[in-house]
DNA sequence: ATCGTACATACGTATATGCATATATGCAAC
DNA sequence: GTTGCATATATGCATATACGTATGTACGAT
């Protein structure tokens, strides 16, 4: 009896040509290199280091999520976003790719964010 | 005295957002793929493989052009596409990336191509 | 000049996408 | 309970995108 190797699909209708729509957005783009740099932010956090309204943040973190580009984990009234723990190896090799091609994105969203007042401990 | 290193930029406006855009169609990143394993296809080329009207095909490929993502070449009757000599190291990296991983999303165009007749010959 | 092939574009239409505003939920403190 | 904050979602509208069809242009052959 052989068990399957690959775990559960974190998003089995995920096409190529979908990931890359769904990072071809200037916000969902600084989104995923905030968190890959920084490895979980919640959506206040992302709302001040993106200088946006929080609706417009929370919308395309849920495009994000649906993807299966990232997982959500809730700690009281924050709700922190990071990668999933298991991702196909393309799709990491794409962000990889656009991370370091194009680090220099987020750069002001990186300053924004250390200069940030009372933000969330991490616990759990 | 320093010398720019980058070289001039194929389309100044063009964000990483809009490139991943452009990527982020079934049709355009199949005949990216495309390109890049054959090196050079014209338009009737992509048409047969991808079994789509030549208009549509046109359409993507002008788009891709646009944003700097493919070169055309014209040879008598043909125009020719193939990768453009300079481009962001990130987007080759994307590119094989999905090839690597993805590729067998242009098995079916690849056996229509290798089944097609009368493809012109390259010259210059 | 005329025809056929290859390719590009214009027009109208359907759908998708992004946004602002308003509303709802969940949690913590009081 | 109520208040306040963080987060999520629903609605309505403007814009963007993709498509089919038709038309236009460029090239080679006759």
């Amino acid at each position: 009896m052989t068990l399957a190797i690959v775990p559960t699909e974190s998003a089995p209708g995920l096409t190529p040509a979908r990931l890359l729509r769904c990072l071809g957005d200037e916000t969902r783009l600084q989104i995923m290199l905030l968190i890959q740099q920084h490895g979980e932010l919640c959506v206040c956090e992302l709302t001040a280091a993106l200088a946006l309204s929080q609706p417009k943040v929370s919308r395309h973190l849920a495009q994000l999520r649906q993807c299966g580009l990232l997982a959500d984990r809730r700690q009281g009234q924050w709700v922190f976003y990071q990668l999933p723990a298991v991702q196909p190896d393309w799709v990491r090799a794409v962000l990889e790719a656009i991370l370091d091609g194009q680090g220099s994105l987020i750069e002001v969203a990186r300053q924004r964010l250390a200069a940030m007042n009372n933000r969330p401990n991490r616990c759990c």
